[in-house]
DNA sequence: GATGAATGAGTCTTCATTCAT
DNA sequence: AATGAATGAAGACTCATTCAT
């Protein structure tokens, strides 16, 4: 029977849509709370039965988002049986992102460089998260590779193929440019045939 | 009558100490002009006699942090002769960072990180530091091994050590932990040497 | 589900003792509607179900507070037949009160002080209450001095017990210290005794 | 040349002085700092760069309203010889008081009935001028009779005089009625030919 | 060159209350 | 009778900046 402009019928949603757009887009310290709620249609008031305060809004945001960034990286991983293709996957991902309108690197790197105490509940969101991204380069990317060294040489293939992959977001960001990305998919498919032809060893 | 050591007599450039102390632990947008007015201890009014905006003073920060910052690069890197040398006396640099209270990464990234605008002068600033830095690696650190590869091929292999150097502070700053730093350093001697060999090729 | 020892059966039961609670420490205005239904476990609606309105709730409580205290302090006089022991029966009420954690003098008082209307009926109720006291102070403490006196006399031997008492209690919670009470004890005591001999006429 | 409507020139005592009013008249709680700053003339921003809270702005009232206060008391009571007369003297300021419009009893005792806690610095401020107001009963009004008395007695005489005028302040705001100062001068004045006669020795 | 005072617009958050179910 | 959701108005306070001296 509701059929407001954004679409989206539960106040909570449209405040966390609303919230993932301009946190984004505009940094965490630099979107208030006012903006939130006239994008998505709530008294201020009303905002405030369903977050507790602004952190707790952004807390809510990175949790969706990392729901959603795994959801996806996985299944797009998955739909390839080649450990080069997958880890090609990885970056497809970010290729698709960087031409979007207004690219803005990782979400959850520029949140916790705006929360400066890294005991802050946010910070460890952004470290669990990134954890678990190198648990999926481990487990669902690379996994192939395990059997084939030692496990402290395969963790530091996971490591190398990781850092790479952060390293190109960062750049992408800085520079506007595809060329980090390009370079870091070359490095890694590098390595990646280093690490199999035991030339690490 | 105020005689600490780091009381500097210009008041500009005690401005600039304490933007420059306030800017990278808190960040730009949490650190208010008050703060730093009161800490480098001149008046409000006297502030924007030396610098137009708050968004000046980050930007002569930024400035005299790039120059300091590729000053004390430079010099690492010119006490070695060997590029392998070279490469581990720029991760060194960071090794003494991290151990400091309140490791922050980088306070060029983080800048940019709260300047949401791509055109905005202060991620231009980003840009060109971070361009610079690449010169560096490629001009100062890896000079001896452009000769022994094709232009693209050296660009290439610049990128790449550029680019893990660049995950590795970033990830260093969000676990708080020394493993990125070792495991970028790592992953470029190996392909230092992988390029050297003309695996490449 | 939850049965705690101070978990009333009845909603409005149960705000009313939170409100008790939490008016009586914290105070009026800085006690919120929120507070309160969080405290006594109903929902917000179900308040305004129970009390037209916050301060409805209010004058709830002092009609609770008056009937329950007036019947305490009747019956704590009531065990005593000498006028003086009626007396100091009435200043032990408070040594208990004063002893325990946070003190805060009389209720009544204190919710007077925070309506600044005089015509408020939070203030009449307040007023009816000090003037019942009075009528205790009159009927079933001095009662046995009436007949002694004239009616003007006995009347002002009771505005004075009156007086000193209510300034006792002022005067414990300003300085948190038993000795207004001692003190308006004492001089209650000795002015019992010249007004019995007969000095004030 | 600035001649405004408050007519005090300098915006710090046109925001004291308008909390004056308004702390005095409705209440800490109950009245806001924006209608501080609207019925002073001055904006938000300017408030706080005179006071940096509005907890700290009701101490400078409270400072102030104690100077005055203890002068105003002093001054009458110097105007008399005669102990009885100084005594008398006390009671009629709260006369003057109490004819005006709106009578709140006193401002210090209304104020630390809104802060429970009775560590705050305001109850501080509170216990620090009632203690005050006792040593002007005991070195200004009653210092007369010191000499005609153990120590002991002496102090109970005027923690006695001191706790009739502080009931009758209360009672009097309670009931807006004279009666309580009437009748507490006069159970004074009783008291004082009792201590003097040495019936209470 | 330096400064104390002043400011409008904004910050995040809470208020007591009402509505639809 | 009970409630989760919604709200306009207000709360205290801070923002980066400017002005008169």
């Amino acid at each position: 029977m509701t059929h407001n402009p954004s679409s989206l019928s539960r106040p909570s949603e449209r405040i966390i849509e609303a919230a993932s757009r301009l946190f984004f887009r505009q940094g965490y310290c630099s979107t208030g709370i006012n903006q939130i709620i006239s994008e998505s249609g709530v008294a201020k008031a009303s905002f405030y039965t369903h977050f507790p305060s602004k952190e707790a809004l952004a807390m809510a945001w990175l949790r969706q988002r990392e729901e959603r960034w795994i959801e996806q990286l996985t299944e797009r991983i998955s739909q390839h049986q080649l450990t080069e293709k997958r880890v090609s996957a990885m970056y497809t991902m970010w290729y698709d992102q960087i031409r979007e309108e207004g690219y803005r690197g990782c979400g959850f790197i520029n949140m916790a460089g705006e929360f400066s105490d890294e005991k802050s509940p946010v910070r460890a969101l952004v470290r669990d998260h990134k954890e678990r991204v190198r648990q999926v380069v481990a487990n669902n990317v690379l996994n192939e590779y395990r059997p084939m060294m030692e496990p402290e040489v395969f963790d530091e293939l996971v490591n190398t193929i990781y850092s790479l992959f952060d390293g190109a977001i960062i750049q992408a960001q800085n520079f506007m440019q595809d060329w980090p990305i390009d370079s870091a998919m070359k490095t890694s498919m590098k390595t990646l045939s280093h690490y199999r032809s035991g030339a690490v060893l």
